[in-house]
Parts: C-alpha cells; sequence; structure tokens
DNA sequence: TTGTAAGTCTTACGCCGTAAGGTAGCTCCG
DNA sequence: CGGAGCTACCTTACGGCGTAAGACTTACAA
C-alpha cells in the first residue's frame, strides 16, 4: 500500500550506524543482522555495500580516525613541536573518549587505515619541522605507540584491588603492590579510557616520552 | 571391548590444550568443540572443569602470565634498578615471542590474573628499592603500558607502506610519511610481534621511557 | 546391594557470518 | 510499447558457535 520512502542504504549510511550501535549497545553488539535492524533492512542487503563484517570493522576504524584527523585539523599550534604534538595528541584522544570500544578495534586490526595514515604524515611533518631526521621519527613512532593517537593500552588496574577487597591470603603475596595502592588510593577517578588509562595519566606518560624524544633531538 | 584409559580432563589439561591450540592456529581457532577435539573430549565436558569460554581465556592468560614469571624469576639482577627491570623485561618479552596471539588477548582481559599481579609486584618492589616512592612507581607503571610487560601496540605498520607499494594518488596525500619511509627502508624485518614490534624498536622506546623515570627518582 | 556423587556425553536452541539465488523497479534501446 | 538488463534489496538455507538441560556411566561408601 503506501510506498515507504527508504533513505536508500549506502555504505556510508552503514557504517555511521554500526559507529552509532558501537557507542550504545558496545561494538559486540555490532553484528550484521542487528545493524541491518536499526537501519530497517535485511542482514544481506548490507552485502550489497559492504564486503564482508571485517570491511565493516575497517570501515568503521576510518570513521573514528576521520572524526580525528577533523579534530585535530582545528588545533592551533603551540610554540614548539612539542607542544603541538602535545595538544594534537590529547585533541585525538577526546575522539576516543567519544568512543570508548575504540582502542580495542583498533589494536585488532592490521591493514592501516587510510585516515590514520595521514594523522601520521601530520606527525611525521610536524617532527620533520622541529629539526627531527626521519630516523628518528620512525623510533619516535614506534616509542609513542597507541599513544601517538591518545589512548594507552593498560594491561592492570591498580583501582580494581583497591575496590576489590583483595583477599588477605593473596594480599601476603602481592606486599609490594598491596603497599602502593595503599598509600596512593587513587581518590580521584573521574574519566576512565580502558582500564585505568584517566587523564593525569596519559598526560604523565606522555610528557615522559615526549621530553625523552625532545633530549634527542 | 578395550578401556581405553584416557587421562582424565582437569582445569589445568584444557588450559594447557588451549595454549597450545593457539601456538599451532591461532587464537580464532580455539574453540570449545575443537579444544575438546583435541583432547579427545566432548565439547560439554569442558564445562565441567571450566565455566565458560571466558573463562578459558582468562586461564590461558594465567598459564603465560605463569610462564613470564618463571622466565623472569630466572634474570640476574643489574647494576642498578633500570637495569634489572630493563632485564626482566626483555625476558617477558621472549615469552610473548614464544606465543604472537597473547599481546592481543592479554589487551581484552579487564580481570587481572594473579599471575600478572605478581609480575607486577616484583616490578613495584624493584623500584621501591630503587628508591622511588609510591606515587612515582603508579605513574611509571602507566608510562610503561603494556611495554612493561614485554610488549608494545602499534597501530600502524611503516614495512607495510614499503612493500605494498602505495597508489601514486595516495601517495600525494601523504608526503612527510612517503618520505621517511623511503629513506629508512627498514630492510631488516626479522622478528616481529604484532605489526612492526621488532626488537631494536621496543629497545628504544623502552630506554626512552626507563630513563626518563630515572632521570624523576 | 544400593545410593550418591563426579565426570562425561547427547541433544537441542538461538545466535552468528554469509553463499546462492530470487524479485521488484528503473533505465534504455528496438 | 515491450522486454532486456541492471541495481538494490530480500528470502532461504547452511554450517559453526557458545551453552542450557538433562541423561548416562563409573567409582566408591554405607
Amino acid at each position: 500500500m503506501t510506498t515507504e520512502a527508504r533513505t536508500p542504504l549506502s555504505r556510508e549510511r552503514v557504517l555511521r550506524a554500526a559507529v552509532a550501535l558501537a557507542d550504545e549497545h558496545g561494538l559486540r553488539a555490532v553484528t550484521m543482522r542487528r545493524l541491518a535492524e536499526d537501519l530497517g533492512a535485511e542482514a544481506m542487503s548490507l552485502y550489497y555495500h559492504v564486503a564482508k563484517k571485517e570491511d565493516v570493522l575497517d570501515g568503521i576504524v576510518e570513521v573514528v580516525a576521520e572524526e580525528i584527523n577533523d579534530v585535530v585539523a582545528r588545533v592551533a599550534p603551540g610554540p614548539d613541536w612539542k607542544q603541538t604534538a602535545r595538544r594534537r595528541i590529547l585533541a585525538a584522544r577526546q575522539v576516543f573518549l567519544r568512543h570508548p570500544w575504540a582502542p580495542g578495534l583498533f589494536g585488532t586490526r592490521s591493514a592501516t587505515s587510510i585516515a590514520v595514515l595521514k594523522y601520521y604524515d601530520g606527525l611525521v611533518g610536524l617532527m620533520r619541522e622541529g629539526g627531527f631526521s626521519h630516523d628518528r621519527i620512525h623510533h619516535a613512532l614506534h616509542a609513542l605507540g597507541s599513544r601517538a593517537l591518545g589512548f594507552s593500552q593498560e594491561l592492570f588496574d591498580p583501582n580494581a584491588g583497591a575496590s576489590a577487597e583483595v583477599p588477605a591470603e593473596l594480599a601476603a603475596q602481592l606486599p609490594n603492590l598491596v603497599g602502593m595502592l595503599a598509600e596512593i588510593a587513587h581518590d580521584d577517578p573521574d574519566s576512565t579510557l580502558g582500564w585505568c588509562d584517566d587523564q593525569a595519566e596519559f598526560e604523565f606518560g606522555l610528557d615522559l616520552v615526549l621530553d625523552g624524544l625532545d633530549r634527542l633531538r
């Protein structure tokens, strides 16, 4: 009867829906069926615009990376390469804070997205102007690792120990750790990205690396 | 007829089989059915020894972490805290080189394994002896991130660009990156863990951070 | 001998990604 | 005007996944 005028599908629309779905219900919820449902279509229809699910995941990395590039393009340069890099990286970080599932996803993608390459290209250009050799820049990118993009992978969460009330028997085996946790308390757990990657810690590590690099210049 | 004497299942045996399976066919191959097959049992039998698949994954993290602790326990201390930490971390790294799927898995686990906590406890103790305050140590662990355990998360692979022959149109958009890659060539891609995390790069980043920390002491 | 518990297996359900092929509507050419 | 061809979407179906429910087997204690 009524010819419901639907906005047609497109790769663009599929990827945007995937990002929105991940934002709202986590990356696990991003299945082809669920994605299609959100778009008012059937799962198999997506395959006309997207090769396979991996392609969707690569695509949403691209979307997030473009979002990063947009944000980074608006940061004012600082007084020197280090300050500019710092601002860019912290700006990129803001995007990850909006998409908490993204660090994990970025970690799993092996094919590098064009948008990510453009981001790195900007960083390389910045360090070039700052007086670094190509070789040093290459090392620098490795040294920064995921921090260059605005997040860091933490493998244990000092907060967890404080909150979970470690059983006494285990605590006895971890005297140093328990001592540290008792003292620092870390009583300000506001924004967390991943585990314990809060803003102050991120900046500490970032500055440590940037200062170290600057000293080599 | 023959009562095939089978070694009975156990959590221990399941986890060991899972690690072996991941080593041989990758983490993707670790499914309950496949795991059971390797053990000469049925999938549902595993659930008597293991709560759910997540429990298996947590378990194999524990197994690898224990392997790390074994290796680390045998490293001779260096002349100062920094050298000792360096040796421990590089020793831990060797374990990850034996289990290339492990970095990715460690990144996804939120519940921290006891063995990992013990590893960190040792590191905390070491830095304590080296004269650091608890607060500094806490920051240090964050600054090191996954590097403390022996691997680093790389988000793009400079080698890929060199080998994949970037199309000219794209290359034009990445002048700085292409310039860098042309110069460094990186012609010695022997051991890689993850993407471009080769030994020299890892040590460069590690030393940068350790030196930076030492300067704060 | 019978009861009980531990360990294993059978069956089945509802998810998943996706191969194969059908169908509705449009454009274009005779 | 008619039908061929193309684009976009849908239907159906398959094999694999994690795992819930519960039946079977064995070993041992009473």
